[in-house]
DNA sequence: ATGGTAGGGGAAGGAT
DNA sequence: ATCCTTCCCCTAC
């Protein structure tokens, strides 16, 4: 089952609510390469072939018993294969399996007597159903068939459950706006609780925005419609004794709450309130979600799951220490964490990345801070703590508007509309997975069985080892943090010294390694990645080659062309359009996305932990790299 | 869990 | 005191 959240007009409101889609019945789908020969039950070929029939009935008479797969259907299908795992022909004839994602998966290394390999075990129910029905990222669906639940699983105003994956269809024709979203600045203030040395929760306040639209410039003026404020006290501290007067007195919307747990349930409800589409704020996804989250579960408030938009009664087991851990991040499910710290990371570069320091850089005002340790000082007087909460308020408008001048949103969407992963992942950062979903639509829309996720259990270097003497331990990070090089990168030429009062021309090559991979076609369908004979498999250099140049261009070659062919369209759009219009700017941040979609992809080649991991591709690129260079 | 390698330069620490 | 290596941080592409 998948949840699919999204917007959806309401005539009678006339409004776009929040709706959640179920997708119940994603199968899970196997691919058994047959055996040559039949295996005897001592792991020796017998001289009898395999027919379909045959794994057919390994599956049925074996395997379908022992992991309880009561009902499944197979057929016969061809796929292709151009990855790791060795021994796997380029084209071959599979048995393909199909059964409910509700029984057990298989072990990926499982084998049989008569099938050498099994692909497809570790997929998960999310990804069958984006490769599937060709989902790329946030747009409008077309729902068949939709059924109202008996009893309603998530939060949102609208839910529908469809019985099958192909209910669902992207719409490709009709170029429909976006909806509206609601987006919510959140900034927590905390203290460390000295007893305890967990960070509490004193203040929470937030901005709303009503009605952002992806599709159109930043707002310029009008940055938010609404706000709240909330604020408590640490346990043996007392408001200051005027303080609600003055609050009057400036005519301050603040929830005074008595307690911690006032406080976090007054979040809650507002939470439930605004439904909002998107949770921004600054270190969100590692501070202040975690903390809200671990003194919404301290403190026993009800209705917990209204941070996301699941309903959902315990919540998951939260990790310790100072990681987001997973169960963390399943909390805000169905709406959207921009966290500016992390897309600042991604899109500018800074000295920090401090909120004091990206509201100097970006949006080149002051900010005032107040360290964790000066926060309870702030109780001493009423003005001192009206002053803690407009500076709360303040950051909550600084961290907005750096969203909105960094085009963090438009920029992810169509990031995500190019790789065809999950927005909210695109937010979290990190290049590979946006990689690997481009990678994942493209090589499945050519028939090719993608490579399997793995998830190797965290191998420890085992520092124990008995060494050899000269101690070449074959450690490849060197003792803290930083990995040693796996294969060899750019030529860097020896600068010739002097001063030069004539000329200096500069020459500067477009996106070099894209375009290796487009002119040689560099790509796994193509390029050999066995080694000959005692030549070292990880002495990539030594062997790898370029493919024939008469060889079909691979598919690697194929999309990254088609990101520089859609890149010059739309910078071909771009001229004669207003500069400060929606169609410019619009334009301006797909181009953007393209070109970086584009340069990324050599990176995640040579990146060890990539699921389309290729040491030799990547050693290849930078070869062809430094000979163009000489 | 969270693209790559090349290379300058400084701090730290050991060996001579 | 003077090398030399290693680690770390930063930047370039």
């Amino acid at each position: 089952t998948v949840f699919v959240f999204g917007k959806v007009w309401v005539d009678s409101a006339k409004s776009y609510v929040s709706c959640c889609v179920i997708v119940k019945n994603i199968e899970r789908t196997l691919f058994f390469l047959p055996r040559d020969k039949k295996l005897a039950p001592d792991g020796t070929e017998i001289d009898e072939t395999v027919g379909f029939t045959d794994v057919y009935q390994e599956f049925n008479d074996d395997i379908a018993d022992r992991y309880k797969i009561m009902k499944f259907s197979a057929r016969r299908t061809t796929k292709r294969y151009a990855f790791e795992v060795e021994g796997i022909p380029e084209d071959s004839e599979y048995l393909e399996v199909k059964y409910s994602a509700n029984c057990p998966r298989l072990p990926s290394d499982m084998v049989g007597k008569t099938f050498s390999h099994v692909f497809g075990t570790s997929t998960s129910s999310l990804e069958r159903l984006l490769l599937q029905r060709k989902l790329k990222g946030p747009g409008w669906l077309e729902v068949k068939m939709p059924q109202i639940p008996n009893q309603p699983m998530s939060w949102c105003k609208l839910e529908a459950i469809v019985s099958k994956p192909d209910h669902i269809t992207p719409l490709t024709e009709g170029n429909l706006d976006p909806p509206p979203l609601v987006v919510l600045s959140v900034s927590v203030r905390t203290m460390l609780n000295p007893k305890t040395h967990l960070h509490e929760v004193l203040a929470v306040t937030g901005l709303v925005h009503q009605d952002f639209r992806v599709d159109k410039v930043a707002p310029k003026d009008k940055y938010f419609q609404n706000y709240f404020c909330a604020v408590t006290k640490p346990h043996d501290y007392m408001f200051p004794y005027d303080f609600k007067n003055i609050l009057k007195k400036q005519d301050m919307n603040v929830e005074v709450c008595g307690t911690e747990r006032a406080l976090l349930g007054f979040v809650v409800a507002r939470l439930q309130k605004l439904d909002p589409d998107v949770l921004v704020g600054h270190d969100i996804s590692t501070f202040d979600l975690d903390v809200l989250l671990h003194r919404i579960n301290a403190c026993k408030i009800p209705n917990w799951s209204r941070m996301g938009r699941l309903r959902r009664q315990v919540m998951p087991k939260l990790s310790f220490g100072s990681k987001g851990g997973f169960a963390e991040r399943t909390a805000t499910c169905g709406r959207l964490v921009c966290d500016v710290k992390v897309s600042s990371q991604e899109l500018i570069r800074c000295k920090s990345y401090d909120l004091t320091e990206l509201s100097k850089v970006i949006l080149k005002s002051d900010r005032c801070s107040i360290s964790e340790e000066d926060t309870p000082e702030m109780y001493s007087t009423s003005n001192a703590l009206v002053s803690m909460l407009n500076l709360t308020l303040t950051d909550s408008l600084y961290t907005l508007r750096i969203m909105y001048e960094l085009n963090v949103m438009p920029l992810a969407l169509q990031i995500t509309n190019i790789a065809g992963n999950l927005m909210a992942r695109t937010l979290l950062g990190g290049r590979s997975e946006r990689n690997e979903y481009l990678l994942l639509h493209a090589f499945d829309e050519k028939n090719y069985i993608c490579p399997d996720k793995s998830f190797e259990k965290k191998q420890k270097p085992m520092q124990t080892a008995v060494a050899n003497e000269d101690g070449e331990v074959n450690t490849t990070t060197t003792k803290k943090g930083r990995k040693k090089p796996a294969y060899s990168g750019g030529l860097v030429l020896e600068p010739k010294k002097g001063f030069y009062d004539k000329f200096i021309l500069l020459l500067d090559f477009n996106s070099l390694y894209p375009s290796i991979i487009q002119e040689y076609n560099i790509c796994y369908t193509t390029v050999n990645r066995i080694p000959p004979e005692d030549m070292d498999k990880e002495d990539v250099e030594s062997w790898v080659e370029l493919p024939d140049s008469d060889l079909e261009a691979g598919v690697l070659p194929v999309q990254i062309r088609k990101l520089v062919e859609r890149r010059r369209e739309v910078k071909k759009l771009m001229k004669g359009l207003n500069g400060d219009s929606d169609q410019y700017s619009q334009y301006d941040i797909r181009q953007k996305a393209l070109k970086l979609t584009a340069n990324s992809m050599y990176g995640c080649l040579g990146f060890s932990h990539s699921r389309f991991y290729a040491k030799p591709l990547a050693a290849l690129v930078t070869s062809k790299g430094r000979e163009v260079s000489l």
